[in-house]
DNA sequence: GCAAATGCATAATATTCTTATGTATCTTTG
DNA sequence: CAAAGATACATAAGAATATTATGCATTTGC
C-alpha cells in the first residue's frame, strides 16, 4: 500500500482508463479489478469511488444502467464519446507528468 | 501546466528530493528551481509550499536556519538525518508507484 | 447459521491545495 | 526617479478530494 497521499488525484485517471478498456464496469468491480492490477498496492476505497463515479455522470463524461442480478442491483458505467476523448487525454498527461517527475527526481528507469 | 489534481500529493516528495540534493535552500529558490527544472509544467505555489515547509519542521524532517540579506530575509531549510531517510523513502515510493501506474494505465516506454 | 463477500450509498471529518491577501525590500527599465 | 516586476516571507478562507465510519441488503462459502 503506498501512502494516501502518494494515490490521490489519480483515482479519476484509473476509472476512467478501465471504462476505456472494458466498455462497461460497475463500482464494486472496478475497486477488485484495481486491486488485483496491482496486487493490492492501489486500493479504491467506495466512498471515493461511488462520488467520483456520480460527478463523472453528472459531466457526461458517463452514462449508467442499473441492472438486477437476482434481488440485488448493480449499475454499470460506460463512457460517451466525450468521455472516451477524456480518458485518452487524462491518461497522456499522466504519461507526460511521469516523465516529468521522472527527470525532476532523478529516477532512474527500471528494471522489469 | 498539469492539472492540478495530477500533482496533488508529490509536493512534500519534491521538497525532500531538492533538499537532498542541495544541502540548503529557501522557500522562494525551491519554487523557481522547480519551474525551472519542469520547464513551467509544474509550479508551486506559495501558499502551498509554506505550510508544508512549516509541517516538515514541526515533524524534525527539516531545520531552518534565518539568514539576513540586507534588510531582506531568508530562511533556509536543511534536512535532518531522519529527513534524508525520509526523502529516499519517499521518492522510491514515487518510482514504485510509477511503475504500477504505467502498468495499471498501459503506458508504454517514452522515448527520450 | 454465521462470517465474509458482494453491492450500493452517504455523512462527518481530515487533508491538501487554490486563491486571495498582506507586508516589505530590491532591481530593472523607461 | 517612479513604477513595475521580482524577491521573500506568511496566513486565511474556501474548494476539492479522500478517509473513515456507518447503513442497508443480498449472496456465497464453510
Amino acid at each position: 500500500m503506498y501512502s494516501s497521499e502518494l494515490v490521490k488525484g489519480t483515482l479519476k485517471t484509473i476509472v476512467l482508463k478501465l471504462l476505456s478498456e472494458n466498455n462497461q464496469m460497475y463500482g464494486y468491480e472496478i475497486t477488485q479489478k484495481v486491486k488485483e492490477l496491482t496486487g493490492n498496492k492501489i486500493q479504491i476505497t467506495e466512498g471515493a469511488l461511488y462520488p467520483t463515479l456520480h460527478a463523472l455522470e453528472n459531466d457526461g463524461v458517463v452514462t449508467t444502467e442499473v441492472v438486477n442480478i437476482g434481488k440485488r442491483v448493480r449499475k454499470y458505467y460506460k463512457l460517451t464519446p466525450q468521455g472516451k476523448n477524456n480518458a485518452m487525454e487524462k491518461v497522456n498527461e499522466f504519461a507526460d507528468f511521469i516523465q516529468t517527475m521522472k527527470f525532476l527526481l532523478d529516477i532512474k528507469p527500471q528494471l522489469g
